[in-house]
DNA sequence: GTATGATCTTGACTTAAGTCAATGCGCGTT
DNA sequence: AACGCGCATTGACTTAAGTCAAGATCATAC
């Protein structure tokens, strides 16, 4: 199948931007790629990093196909790539292919919807804590600002959690 | 097809519980269904609540099929009910309908991965200031202290934001 | 290796939301 | 109609996060 190979990110390689549409799909096998969207007063909000054994913008399938995300390699990366044209091909010669993107889906879905409620219910540094117990290595992975915007809080603010945390653990 | 079929719930319905296995899946004709889960400190958090023509729970499917919520309804309601036992069949004898909940999985995702990122960037007042947009009826449809869970602050918090903007707007 | 700019931290202060407690209101029940 | 209960509001106070501004640190390019 040469509609599927596998490719090597330099760090800071866009995959798409914020209004471009999608040609490909991902899956992180190393490194990591980070979500986010410019919004309406002009701020950055990043919406998810993607580490190892992640699926990228597989659902992010708007009906216009525009995607309101930019991708961005926040490390050297090296991800599987599927075209995104030959998408509707496959999924007819390979009709379990749709299914199990269904449930592939349908359990991505639930996790968001996971992730979402504790989110809701959680402070910042609740939220931190959190982040801290299910994706203990990102923390040191990535930019803290971008890391304070992934958490909703400002940078000051996740400056001064990750000192209070430490002082109570020493 | 006698395995779809329209029901009446009285307000107070538990459609299905947090623990349980669904054995259907729904669609809200007419009426309020609210989604919730008991967290780990005992505390009620609302996660949705689904009203006219939104579906319900068809991309609940977790792994082991069960269920981290409650979904209750918060008024009467008019569904439109599907059995999931004959879900694999209907998907064997209409192929095209594993593509059809395929691609609205898809757009549920997408919508609830922008709801999460605008609820990121907000504040508690912004999140009522884009739930006045986007839902306004729901704000007067359900009880305060679940909109309030809802949108991940304390009544009393909400009861001022409330009352702030009525000043603003007076 | 140094310089430059970005990022991270720290400090002082403001502000909005949380907490706790009391009161008021609405609603359903009897 | 009156009672009782749950819910919503209000008040006083605390606290955590936001804001603004100044340094410190890090990384990258030259």
């Amino acid at each position: 199948m040469d509609e599927i190979y596998i490719e090597e990110f330099k760090k800071g390689t866009v995959l798409f931007q914020q209004g471009d549409s999608p040609t490909a799909c991902y899956f992180v096998l190393k490194g990591c790629v980070r979500q986010y969207s410019i919004d309406v007063e002009g701020r950055e909000v990043t919406s998810n990093f993607y580490t190892e054994e992640q699926a990228i913008a597989v659902f992010d399938h708007k009906p216009d196909k525009i995607s309101n995300y930019t991708f961005i390699c926040v490390e050297d990366s090296v991800m599987v790539v599927g075209d995104l044209n030959t998408e509707k091909d496959m999924y007819n010669k390979h009709p379990q292919l749709e299914s199990m993107t269904r449930k592939m889906i349908e359990a991505d879905f639930a996790k968001i919807q996971e992730e979402f409620a504790a989110f809701i219910a959680a402070s910042p540094e609740e939220r931190f804590r959190l982040l801290q117990l299910k994706r203990p290595t990102l923390i040191d992975r990535v930019p803290q600002h971008q890391l304070a915007s992934y958490l909703g809080m400002t940078p000051e603010s996740l400056s001064r959690i990750k000192k209070r945390i430490n002082q109570l653990n020493s």
